[in-house]
DNA sequence: ATGAAAGCGCTAACAT
DNA sequence: ATGTTAGCGCTTTCAT
């Protein structure tokens, strides 16, 4: 018994409100099918006579039917959507790694649901749960301790499709298959970029660094500039430490730029962190290159704006982005590619970074600023580690 | 009749492979109650004993359950979802909103369904098209046109909750509610800025900009570049207008630089554009600030680091990110908030902007060595600012 | 305070 | 080629 709904008086009685939309039987009813016919012609699942699927399209146009999601979701118990957790989308790497996620996933007719971390792993336990109540058919993320990571130990007992990005495991020995992540070769890169300065005549070399208990990554970085110092025969000092987001480098530099011998070159484990003790050398009143060389690893674009523009490993974010999509399509579909995805890095040979012939003698340090007390920050090593065995 | 479960078997037989996750029913029979029973607990939604509603919970967490919000959306027409969608996050202001706004909406309990257009509307469309299908209870976006936008109307036509966020309406004098936007007062922050050049005695001051065609906000802008000249008497010349996303501007600054009177002072729409005007006019052989001032628009973080620091007009994205979330609450429960939001700009004053006084004669140009530019620079804000327009 | 039952909109067997 | 029907997991009247 076909009654007046109330949907037909909600839209004409209520106008400027928001009105239920048209269901697949509406569709149904106007162009005198089923709504099995309406739901075959719609998502081409079955043979339709073309008549009829003319009809049913003419209909649905007709009620601007829009597809319920939420429905059919539901019933195929499959979303198409994917979930991203990443840190934070205050550091361009993230962002445009997001940006390139949301292209592809987005040519695969898939949504995409984000979610940020702020490398706080209750908050990465809060977000993904969310992010699976939605029932994603997949995660793309990047956690802050990939090693012991409860949230990826849930997952993977879950046989919740994922992959990692910028997380860089090392193949375990155990028996369980690795975990698929997309990422460059830190050590590798960073060992790159000082073999780069290296070459370039400088032999007292620091290393600049966020904490590494934030990041597996830079630990891999500091392991990768032991490598090439190593290599070279020259003694690894320690790398510097910096706290979470410190504004003002200076009272560290201080302390760093003091030592004799002074450094020549200093490589950071960040672009941001380059700029910002480009800055403040500057404001020391060291010159960049002439005084000092510095180094950054990311490659954000804003690094080729700066003059000079600065020396960088550049990390291929849009790419991994992409890369980690295909990749998890393929663990959606139930293949297991498990493994990690080692991406090209390429350095960015800018003006930040000289050759150390040219450089001019070490000149006395004449502070700009008061001196300031104890900086906080604190300095430690990372044991050497057994050459890295990726498969790209 | 109670079965076999294909479940059991399915978690029971293929151990790693994706579980059936248990329903609100199989935590009600572990719990010896009805669904009904079961949800009223989850949800606080009526009253229940203390005693079963233990019992419940234990079972809960007994079986690891965890809702489908699919079940739930369906059923409640509501998802406790928003869609974002924003031209791009290679442009970190975009970034910074999405960040905060994600942020926001976690903390209501709201997933962020995120969808990127690159300024083109049909992407608009199609982006759109798939966050209506999701049935996201509302949006937070930015068009590429606000005045003439397709998609807008049918939001407006369907009642869909939504939140503008960049693009500023003028108020329209027609009967229909005014569009809810977030922004500043491009118009008055642009005024700002020149007003700014104008009183350290320049006087021959180009605006450098996006296309127009590109955002109703680059036209205001310029609106209020023109504001500030006639205020001070001064003719108004026309903007020099950029591609898209060009990387190479100076052929364009060689034919703006060789006029005369020279140009002492440029106001760029974007900060992108600026660092990238100031890089080229020094490969030209222009020194900044000494022989020509440069100003910005957006306050990107970056302008901070560079030497010396970017003087510009700072956004307050986050804020903007976050007002724009409040704001969509309230209109998804009903109310009528519709009108803009005008956030305060500050200005950052940087070392890319020189009084005029201090600035050498006009050189003539001539391509020399990259140079270093040596002044030494601070950046702070410009505390008072106009009140807040508008209801927020 | 608790339970039974009716769907939300859709898809996928299974019929015809 | 098309129709019928049984749910997907959940909330929410309406009874009790």
């Amino acid at each position: 018994m076909k009654t007046f709904s109330f949907k037909d008086i909600d839209i004409a009685m209520i106008p400027s409100s928001r009105a239920a939309r048209h269901t697949i039987k509406d569709v149904a009813v106007r162009a005198g099918v089923s709504l099995a016919t309406v739901s075959r012609v719609l998502n081409g699942s079955a043979a339709v006579s073309d008549a009829t699927a003319e009809v049913v399209r003419t209909a649905a146009a007709a009620l601007d039917f829009r597809p319920n999601r939420l429905g059919r979701n539901l019933r195929a118990s499959r979303t198409n959507s994917i979930g991203v957790m990443l840190p934070t989308l205050r550091h361009p790497v993230f962002a445009e790694c997001l940006d390139r996620i949301e292209c592809a996933a987005r040519d695969a007719g898939h949504a995409v649901t984000f979610a940020t971390t702020n490398y706080d792993p209750s908050r990465e336990e809060q977000a993904s749960e969310l992010l699976l109540q939605q029932r994603v058919d997949g995660l793309i993320l990047t956690v802050a301790n990939a090693a012991h990571s409860h949230l990826l130990d849930k997952l993977d007992r879950e046989g919740m499709p994922y992959v990692l990005v910028y997380n860089q495991l090392q193949p375990v020995k155990s028996a369980k298959a690795p975990r698929p992540c997309v990422s460059v070769d830190n050590r590798k890169a960073a060992h790159d970029m000082v073999a780069h300065l290296i070459a370039l005549g400088h032999q007292q070399i620091r290393m600049l660094t966020g904490q590494f208990g934030q990041s597996d990554r830079a630990r891999l970085r500091y392991k990768g500039y032991g490598d090439a110092l190593r290599k070279a025969q020259l003694p690894v000092p320690d790398a510097v430490e910096f706290a979470f987001m410190v504004q003002d480098t200076r009272s560290v530099l201080m302390d760093v730029m003091h030592v004799h011998p002074r450094p020549t070159a200093l490589f950071c484990a960040s672009d941001q962190l380059a700029m910002q003790v480009i800055r403040d050398l500057q404001a020391m009143g060291l010159r960049v290159p002439q005084d000092v060389s510095v180094a950054g690893f990311d490659g954000v674009q804003v690094g080729e704006l700066m003059s000079p523009a600065l020396t960088t490993v550049v990390q291929p974010s849009a790419e991994v982005g992409l890369c980690a999509f295909d990749l998890l399509q393929r663990v959606i579909l139930g293949e297991q590619p498990r493994g990690s995805a080692l991406l090209h890095h390429t350095l960015r040979l800018g003006g930040t970074v000289a050759p150390y012939s040219l450089s001019t003698p070490a000149s006395p340090l004449e502070p700009a600023l008061p001196r300031r007390s104890a900086a906080p920050h604190k300095s430690f090593s990372v044991a050497p580690q057994p050459p890295l065995k990726g498969k790209p």
